[in-house]
DNA sequence: TGCCATAATATTAACGTTAATATACAGCCA
DNA sequence: TGGCTGTATATTAACGTTAATATTATGGCA
């Protein structure tokens, strides 16, 4: 099925050398010969080898994209951003999962770098500990996606996450709530930080003191959204507005709401963040932040596709703007 | 950073092949020399380079994955499960989407074969014009999941549909529902024929009529099974029960009975399929079939490494079993 | 002592490319 | 006629591995 240049090369009684040429449909070439080899190439089904031209070239057109959790759909968009930019300029993508484990991640990295991959995508752990020692010693070039760790800021494509928590939780505040329930992210997400900095800031800025005890931490899924929510009403902690840190934790809120008969938006408010497909077509549409998801992928792949053609260049932040969407789940627009 | 067997070599005073057999801990290399060939390895960050490995031993192991969709939640976690089992087995994943067109799946199959990636696997596209004949002539290993195509029935790793679209439609019928609209998949995935023909079938059995436009055919996501959900009710076709092509497809539905006034399930009884996530924590809580995604997603590369292993092994058809949940969007259980 | 087996290491070639360099043969001009 | 230019092709080496084969030293045994 395959072949090789040598083989083409005993059938045509070319070198290896003009058919790899007449191949790569360089200038000194014969037209003539071209078209006889490039027949021939057809007519055996010969497809060139990418992982010797890989080795010859130094050079794999591959990049390794190492996801912390791709049971997400947010970041299943993200790759999908990340697949479509990489396809347009000719590469390819190696997956690795690391289930928010710095080890795995380690180790991801490590492996990826043996396949010698030009360049590194990752949605990094960010947990207390994580690789951002190992990352700052990498030779290749490489970006973080949607999370940021501290010392390689300008490796990351963020969007305005705070800036966007922040108005949301003024405008809870100036719509009169004053006990607004943060669901926050886990901590070693950076985006949890950053969500959870625009909600006290603003708090501050309404005047409204910060009450630990209206901030809990959920895992950014649904189950845990749900039983968070759950809990924090049996516990008769009250409150009118909810921040939630995602729209899978403003499901599993949204949901207990239901259970524990509050209303929503009447009796409580509610907002998610990402704003994931399907947060339209809840029961109630869902209010939330609108992240460019898929142009977070393409634009970190694009950033890194840069790097990649010039190793010199300096990195820089990219910040990109999200929108709020506000439909049922809340009150004013 | 990376460095070379020969570059070790040369620090070493050891020959490359001694180098070679000591890192890999080959047999017959002094102990000591080991060591002090290890060490000095790692002293000098030195990284294996799997692309002359695989050069030379015509062996990647990586695996093309090809996804028709992997926008869909439900491939994404099929996608995690294939990665899992992937990473056990030591292969690594290169990951291509088709957006469901034909020839972007020749062109990725094609890519993923000069690169000479060890096995395949695929979400397929089904439709009129597929790749079916061109897998035919596939040299290289390859598995098709969660769908299949003509002829090659015996290389797909599929769940129940049939029977648990004929199961669900019957206990519609047996409960007294006689307009059962069924909300199918697009034409070209082919558990739309199968769940089509699960309903049908059951239909029969009842002795209820098959009425066409009862029928409603759907892309598959949440948008459009609200728009034809809508259409549906406006344009005054009866009917007393949903069973949806999917989960996806259901949300909508959902949406739209909601906006028109129906309550679930006391008008209409609705149940979705795949089981996603989240589903169970919508407002009202989405009866579903569970699909075992992640483990059809890791059955299948199993089924692939075997094939990898013994490539004269012969192919047969795997059908994984899923479960249906009654939730609260129907009334039986 | 000489031979053989064994252990440890070295040499060579190959995987399929591509780049650098070399060769062969025109045609052209002085 | 001799040398020069340019075109077309060929040869060689290299990328970093590993497998097959070769070499060397050592110890045991008759």
């Amino acid at each position: 099925m395959a072949g090789s240049l040598k083989e083409l090369s005993e059938l045509s009684g070319y070198s290896m050398n003009t058919v790899s040429r007449a191949l790569r449909d360089e200038d000194d070439v014969k037209p003539e010969t071209k078209a006889a080899i490039r027949n021939l190439a057809q007519q055996m089904g010969y497809t060139p080898n990418r992982v010797a031209k890989s080795l010859r070239l130094g050079k794999t057109n591959t990049i390794g994209v190492v996801s912390a959790d791709s049971a997400n759909p947010f970041f299943a968009e993200v790759i999908i951003g990340i697949e479509d930019a990489a396809r347009s300029r000719n590469h390819h993508m190696l997956l690795v999962n690391t289930e928010e484990d710095p080890a795995r991640e380690l180790e991801a990295i490590e492996v990826l770098l043996g396949r010698q991959v030009d360049g590194l995508l990752l949605i990094p752990v960010c947990g207390e500990r994580n690789n951002s020692e190992y990352l700052k010693t990498l030779s290749i070039p490489f970006e973080l996606i949607g999370r940021w760790l501290p010392g390689l800021e300008e490796h990351s494509v963020l969007t305005d996450e705070y800036e966007k928590a922040n108005e949301i939780t003024s405008l809870f505040a100036k719509n009169g709530h004053r006990d607004i329930l943060h669901l926050s992210g886990p901590t070693f997400v950076s985006g949890s930080l950053d969500r959870l900095r625009g909600y006290r800031d603003a708090l501050e800025e309404a005047g409204i003191p910060f009450r630990d005890n209206l901030v809990v931490m959920t895992d950014g899924h649904a189950e845990d959204g749900y039983h968070k929510t759950y809990e924090a009403i049996q516990s008769e902690l009250n409150f009118t507005a909810i921040f939630s840190f995602n729209d899978l934790v403003a499901v599993g809120a949204l949901r207990a709401l239901k259970e524990c008969g509050y209303r929503v938006p009447k009796d409580v408010e509610v907002i998610g963040f990402d704003d994931l497909d399907y947060s339209r077509f809840l029961h109630l549409s869902l209010s939330s932040v609108r992240i460019p998801k898929q142009q977070l992928g393409r634009v970190a792949f694009e950033e890194l596709y840069e790097h990649m053609r010039d190793k010199s260049k300096t990195y820089g932040r990219r910040t990109l703007e999200s929108r709020i969407m506000f439909r049922e789940t809340t009150l004013f627009d």
